[in-house]
DNA sequence: ATGGTTGTCATACAA
């Protein structure tokens, strides 16, 4: 069975809500996890989503800023979003597919929203630095309560960290920019190792190739002057890292009328 | 070294 799920950070759902219906029309997938969607609850697109094959959906969402959600179009059971650094921020929700999903049955999915970290980065000067280490301090530890993981899992999300020297344009000009500092990137790549998570676009396209899935809007010619990161990503546990056979990153929704800065990240898994 | 843009909500704030 052919199995797929996309991250994407949307940056507003109820903005770009025709953009997600033009996307799930086009690539279909089993499962759609969306970071930013920046929408209380009561106000979340559930018909314009559900009228385009995503029957069940769930949505963690605050007044204008975080907010995660998952649409399937396959039954599952929801948990409640994890309270990290105890605040109640809308940054994490996780699913458990359910019988109708076949051999997909059974996996657990996350989807997180990482703490962006503001522009210092120094967690004594900068409160949202400091914010976004102890976030990546409670994943970690969250990480090893599970291990050795046995159930199937997938963890996705908006990491706001791009790992490796070829996640950004400039390794060197960036290692002072958050998102690519080496406190950032050695406990993003620590927690993803103690857990056993395979990063899925890496197993299958190695370093040296760049590979981003965000560009800033302050570009003034994103495409031409090609300045990403990738901060996007799909991980998977020790058990599924043999069924990945593909990673898409769309990069041509960036080039869309109105576009997030992220674009969606697509793992197909052959189950 | 600096500012550059976008979205939400209404004036800064977060990214």
């Amino acid at each position: 069975m052919r199995f797929t799920v996309t991250t994407w950070n949307i940056n507003s759902v109820r903005l770009r809500i025709a953009q997600v219906r033009r996307f799930l029309r086009k690539v279909q997938p089993d499962v759609l996890c969306l970071q930013e969607t920046k929408c209380p609850e009561d106000l979340f697109p559930l018909k314009h989503l559900r009228s385009v094959g995503y029957r069940s959906i769930v949505h963690c969402g605050q007044k204008g800023y975080n907010g995660v959600a998952i649409l399937s179009r396959h039954s599952f059971s929801a948990e409640h979003g994890m309270e990290l650094c105890e605040r109640r921020d809308a940054r994490h929700i996780a699913i458990t597919l359910g019988d109708d999903a076949g051999a997909a049955a059974g996996i657990t999915i996350h989807n997180f929203y990482v703490p962006a970290g503001g522009d210092t980065p120094e967690p004594d000067l900068n409160p949202k630095f400091a914010h976004k280490l102890s976030f990546l301090a409670e994943m970690r530890r969250w990480g090893d309560s599970k291990a050795p993981a046995k159930a199937p899992a997938i963890l996705v999300g908006d990491l706001n960290v791009a790992p490796l020297e070829n996640d950004v344009w400039s390794h060197k000009q960036l290692l002072d920019v958050v998102s690519h500092t080496p406190v950032e990137t050695e406990a993003l790549e620590t927690l993803r190792g103690e857990a056993g998570w395979v990063d899925a676009a890496r197993h299958l396209t190695p370093e040296p190739e760049k590979i981003y899935t965000w560009w800033s809007y302050r570009a003034q010619d994103w495409a031409a002057s090609d300045r990403g990161r990738r901060l996007d990503h799909v991980w998977v546990s020790p058990d599924l890292g043999g069924t990945l056979k593909s990673v898409d990153v769309a990069r041509e929704t960036r080039g869309w009328t109105r576009p997030s800065d992220h674009v969606p990240v697509t793992a197909v898994m052959e189950l």
